[in-house]
DNA sequence: TTGAAAGCGCTAACAC
DNA sequence: GTGTTAGCGCTTTCAA
């Protein structure tokens, strides 16, 4: 039946070389002559061998892979991030290791934990808001640990992100610009997913900036913000704040969810209301009206944090925070003179 | 600045024990003195030692992590099978080592070999058709291989899954029960994606089954099929086939891309057409109108395969083919006489 | 309940 | 270009 597996020591004696010239020969760049390497390949793929890194892990101290934190698997934002990081670290013998918090960062200190005893080269994190236990696990890990779609004030080494603050406000001023003065925002209602709640301290203070009341202020749920609690939440604001003329939301998700509801009242949008989004999903380019919305770059932030480890790793220098600056999309949702 | 990590051997030194206490005080059953434990566990705090499982690893043979290979991240019914997988490995104190294949066998191949060098205790696969060599590796591991949202007439082990072409028969049987005979297909245009492949052989044994044209057929793309590829879609099947009656699209993605482009059109779904998606995504049971779907359970289908696994590897009994039947789901965009 | 010795399957370091 | 020796940091095994 099964027997025990082929080891190097097995495939050494099939080819008649020593274990040492074996692992050499599975290593790309090692030194050993054609000949030799096409016997020991030979030998190994007869015995079925499958080379075994947890030994190699331990005796170089080197895994090889890379911890990954997202949020949510569901997630096209975060789908493309890790979309632009893992093939530039793929180049380079690195392998990702993908965990999902939940939006939650009590799951993120287990899941930094149990990663961690894994012994990963680098570690990236979404968001910067972590419990002290995280941040005291990650310090002493001494491994790059580079935050990602933030820009924390006290980052816990290094950064490549953007202001989601700053992004809001822009989105703000181009309401503002069209005319806009009531204006509303829905989003969640926790500050478990800091992102969002930096995006609603942005809507605050640019409404400020304004000089416009932001009063306005409708908590759809817990993060992620579905469709679903976009639609709910539109509900509660048509019903609740009556004379609103644009509405923000947390993402393009709960924006399309808004804009149904619309649908659904048979109000037009931008016509009798307008409606903005966030992250420049796909859905957002192809709902009708299409969403103005913003572009968050999530493969730029990826490619960027790939390109930081490898340069940190390899003691190239590189700059410890990177700003990866959004782009407003202006589009049907929000035009003015239409619907 | 940085000096070496503390290793277990520290850590029983500081604790006045030696290191097999240690390493059975970082079991949960291991039988340590309350007070032992209490004093190792403040020694490894200071010392701010982190366990190596790379090490016990390699001594113990085990490496509690299951290899979960799915197409994408990106996509709400994937990062559900793996919702419903990994809380309950994990509570079995089983890791998720998470791998995406973008829908390629060859790159599946590639990530197979890599993980496996890893030693999983088992392996999660989507869908059932694999290379020669990717078989043969799977073969010669000797661990648990389950392959999900299929039910292959081959399987490499064992299987979670559904029939993709028996869940299409149900939707065509359902829009001929509704009256409609001119039905189009919607789906990739390459076998890339088996559960896609199998979705269009299933239209159309259904469609010969009624005796009924099956010769609409609009090639969208590479898997996975976007909205807009929907849309594009729906485009030359309204201009290629005109007096279309009902459209069934891939997945509810390219559905709510196709009735996009009905909105456009001005044309009513389902008064002037009617359009069947595929996945019950959140998008359908949200957008104007509602659209008509098949529930492939996803959550049930990660559910099943993390008991299969748990049962297999701690010798219980297991039926080596669990079937998880999906449900169809009639609503708005299929509705007789609405529009 | 705890400890001592041996060794998991590789690779670092050095020799030739 | 290839071989020898030692050992990575844990856990298995056996003993007390």
């Amino acid at each position: 039946m099964m027997q025990r597996s082929a080891r190097m020591k097995d495939v050494a004696m099939a080819a008649g070389v020593s274990v040492m010239t074996v692992s050499r020969a599975f290593k790309k760049d090692a030194s050993v002559k054609q000949a030799t390497r096409a016997a020991i390949m030979k030998a190994a793929d007869e015995l079925g061998y499958v080379y075994d890194s947890t030994a190699a892990n331990l005796r170089s101290q080197k895994t090889d892979f890379v911890a990954v934190l997202i949020p949510s698997l569901n997630n096209a934002n975060f789908a493309d991030t890790v979309g632009g990081l893992a093939p530039i670290l793929s180049d380079q013998g690195l392998q990702v290791l993908l965990g999902y918090t939940n939006y939650d960062i009590e799951e993120e200190e287990r899941l930094v934990e149990q990663l961690l005893r894994r012994r990963p080269e680098a570690i990236v994190l979404t968001g910067g808001r972590h419990t002290a236990r995280t941040r005291r696990l990650l310090q002493a890990a001494a491994i790059p640990v580079i935050e990602t779609w933030d820009l924390p004030e006290d980052p816990v080494d290094r950064v490549v992100g953007f202001s989601n603050a700053a992004a809001m406000g822009m989105m703000v001023d181009h309401l503002v610009g069209q005319g806009h003065g009531r204006i509303a925002f829905i989003g969640g209602d926790t500050d478990g997913d800091t992102r969002g709640a930096d995006r609603r301290r942005g809507f605050l203070s640019a409404m400020a900036a304004h000089g416009l009341d932001a009063s306005r202020l409708i908590g759809a749920g817990r993060p992620p913000i579905s469709m679903r609690e976009g639609a709910d939440a539109m509900v509660r604001l048509l019903d609740g704040y009556p004379g609103t003329e644009a509405v923000i939301c947390i993402s393009d998700l709960s924006a399309f969810g808004a804009l149904t509801e619309c649908a659904r009242r048979g109000l037009s949008v931008p016509g009798d209301i307008v409606i903005a989004g966030f992250g420049a999903y796909e859905i957002a380019d192809i709902c009708v009206p299409r969403l103005t919305t913003i572009d968050p770059h999530p493969a730029r932030i990826g490619q960027a944090t790939a390109q930081m480890i490898i340069d940190v790793l390899t003691g190239r220098p590189a700059p410890p925070r990177i700003d990866v600056t959004p782009t407003l999309i202006v589009t049907e949702s929000t035009a003015i003179g239409q619907g």
